[in-house]
DNA sequence: AACCTGCTCAACCGCTGTTCG
DNA sequence: TCGAACAGCGGTTGAGCAGGT
């Protein structure tokens, strides 16, 4: 088990990074650039072979570099992207400004993943769920669905169609308040509370909008029209304001304990922590003194629509259960840390 | 207080693809 | 065409930490 070529030539240090290696190396790639990294340690005076400079530099030092937790629209476009492109962390982080591969691979196998190991079931579909649909009755009840046709990475137009997963779309019809349609097609149900629109661009005046949120929004290019065949792909386009909305619910549903239907394993424990912490995020990037009304009113907004009103409940969208809803709110906010991330 | 367990994430490993002489 | 050097990628590891017992 070889070390890498450069490695080998000299007895070098493995482990942390000390600010003082941190120091040469940033001195010396703002300065002369990185070049050769088999040449930077020994211009830059460190004891580190070529390619533990490379990777320090790209997934550390780098000044673009992003800190802190993923945004909720971070984490809906890595579960999206990972639904078509698979473990490919690389491609899926060059649609995350700031963000490295290593830190969506992290992020995926610490948060996303688990929940659906816990509960043995595939993610997502590959592409190849696309071009080779299995017959309804071979198929599992959500994978045909969990190909998103309208999210296009083409780089012909180096643009996206971004809009939820399925298996996103059904949690939220899982999660939110939404009365079920007597249908077993989901892409009905599905169309049924997501009547077509057309994309729009992010919003920029909402408290949990990201302001990296900066991938180009365009109008579908096309339907995928009626055949049979492409119905079960046909997935409504949603703003990004829906987007935003259905990780909203993810989040308030689960950190409120609320539960409107039944038992979703898609949506069950794990991520919750880490949820949260996108959530705390969001929120904590605002001083505290504003966080009012104004500031989380998307996300109110969203709470007084999606909390449950289902069967044997005795609530109903009236002022107590605004209240409910604020008191659940500023819980989570009085319960935040004043600060995250490193 | 000590120990255990699980989680996060920086760093490493080993492989593949690309470049260049 | 070939092989060495290099760049880049995904999988894996392990130190450090937090929370539970």
């Amino acid at each position: 088990m070889g070390h890498h070529s450069c490695c080998n030539k000299e007895k070098v240090k493995r482990g942390l990074w000390s600010p003082e290696e941190d120091e040469k190396l940033i001195n010396y790639v703002t300065t002369y650039g990185h070049g050769c990294w088999s040449s930077v340690p020994r211009l830059a005076g460190l004891q580190r072979c070529g390619k533990s400079c490379r990777l320090r530099w790209i997934n550390y030092l780098r000044p673009d570099l992003k800190r802190g937790s993923f945004s909720p629209q971070e984490a809906a476009l890595i579960i999206e992207l990972h639904g078509i492109l698979g473990n490919r962390w690389a491609q899926i982080a060059k649609h995350l400004p700031g963000r490295t591969d290593n830190e969506v691979k992290n992020f995926w196998n610490s948060s996303i993943k688990k929940r659906f190991i816990t509960h043995d079931v595939a993610p997502f579909a590959s592409l190849v769920d696309v071009h080779n649909p299995k017959p309804p009755e071979e198929a599992p009840d959500f994978v045909s669905l969990n190909v998103n046709p309208n999210l296009i990475l083409g780089e012909q137009r180096d643009q996206l169609y971004l809009s939820p997963s399925a298996s996103v779309l059904q949690s939220f019809v899982h999660d939110a308040d939404f009365k079920p349609i007597p249908s077993n097609d989901t892409a009905d149900l599905i169309h049924h509370h997501f009547p077509l629109t057309p994309m729009l661009p992010p919003l920029s005046n909402t408290a949990s909008f990201d302001p990296s949120w900066s991938l180009p929004f365009v109008a579908p290019q096309h339907d995928l029209g009626d055949h049979p065949q492409n119905k079960k792909y046909h997935v409504p386009n949603l703003s990004n304001e829906v987007v935003q909305d259905i990780v909203s619910d993810m989040l308030v549903n689960q950190i409120a304990g609320v539960n409107p239907y039944e038992f979703d394993p898609l949506m069950e424990t794990q991520t919750v922590p880490k949820l949260c912490e996108i959530l705390k995020g969001n929120l904590c990037n605002m001083p505290l003194t504003s966080v009012s009304l104004e500031n989380i009113d998307p996300l109110v907004s969203r709470l007084s629509s999606c909390f449950p009103i289902s069967a044997g409940s005795s609530y109903s969208q009236d002022m107590h259960v605004a209240t409910n809803q604020m008191e659940i709110v500023d819980t989570i906010i009085t319960s935040m840390p004043l600060s995250s991330s490193s």
